[in-house]
DNA sequence: CGAGGTACCTGACAGC
DNA sequence: TGCTGTCAGGTACCTC
């Protein structure tokens, strides 16, 4: 799915193009992507409703409307969030439509169907999976280095699942971590607590600079991923060793490896990452 | 708590 | 052409 780089775009994108737009008619063709509440309350709750505010916490989308409802848009592994004129033809995936009254659709595509929308209380975020209880923002101000040493410290195991741990630290996926590991020159087989100060420092480093030239690469498509108006992000043209198995590491010429690890495939330069 | 597997779905691609 | 197996940006849930 989409990771931090990724939906921070898209809510860039839905920002401009449908705040202060009311939502006049919601079509649910997948009524299992509305995880809460049920697919009627959800239609109810959103109908002539204003969009008051797009804001993105972790990989979670949240739509603030008039009132005191929030709307939450998780896209897992290939969920898009498309502005479309109401005249456009639906795509083959376009599973929720929320119409809107300035002639645009706010479309909701997921051709794995692993996305899913919440209605909540703006106060009461239980409900919307795991948004509740999602660990600090990366990119926040107040995410410092002492910080992330901290949280670091008390935790056990593989730096490489840890990273992927939501409750550890927020929106980091499967390319942003092994492109973090790298610059950091850290082994994805590492236990966390093992890790030197010197190297938390580069970790925390690699994690900002890497999700920052993310989001001002406008995300990372090699597949599904597209903005809010559809175009794809360009990060990919960037990746050191997501999806470069076999080429030589930029740094040492070595081969770039893939392997199995927390369930994932993980990249890495067997000699720079130790 | 950690590790590892499965499940949820569809599509792309490799190999035969 | 078409079948089969594998893999995919994520997360929830299960067992050990």
């Amino acid at each position: 799915m989409p990771e931090l780089p990724e939906v921070e775009t898209i809510v860039k994108g839905l920002k401009a193009l449908i705040s202060g737009s009311k939502i006049v008619k919601v079509k649910v063709k997948e009524p299992r992507l509305i995880a809460f509440p049920g697919a009627a309350d959800f239609i109810d709750g959103l109908t002539d409703r204003e969009i008051l505010m797009v804001r993105r916490r972790g990989k979670y989308i949240l739509f603030d409307l008039v009132g005191d409802k929030t709307m939450v848009v998780h896209l897992r592994m290939t969920g898009r969030l498309l502005v479309k004129p109401r005249a456009a033809v639906y795509d083959k995936h376009t599973y929720i439509i929320f119409e809107l009254d300035n002639s645009d659709d706010l479309r909701f595509n997921n051709s794995r169907k692993f996305g899913r929308l919440y209605l909540i209380d703006r106060c009461n975020e239980q409900p919307a999976g795991g948004l509740a209880s999602l660990g600090p923002e990366p990119l926040a101000e107040d995410f410092s280095e002492d910080i992330f040493s901290e949280r670091l410290s008390s935790r056990k195991g593989n730096i490489k699942a840890l990273l992927l741990n939501q409750n550890f630290i927020a929106g980091l996926g499967n390319i942003y971590t092994d492109e973090a590991l790298f610059r950091a020159g850290i082994s994805p087989f590492r236990d966390a607590a093992s890790l030197s100060q010197p190297e938390i420092s580069k970790l925390y480093q690699g994690i900002r600079l890497v999700l920052q030239e993310g989001i001002k690469a406008g995300g990372t498509s090699f597949s599904d991923y597209r903005n809010a108006l559809g175009e794809k992000g360009l990060f990919q043209n960037q990746l050191s060793v997501y999806q470069q198995t076999g080429h030589a590491c930029l740094n040492c010429g070595q081969e770039i490896r893939k392997v199995k690890l927390a369930g994932r495939g993980t990249h890495y330069c067997p000699s720079c990452q130790q």
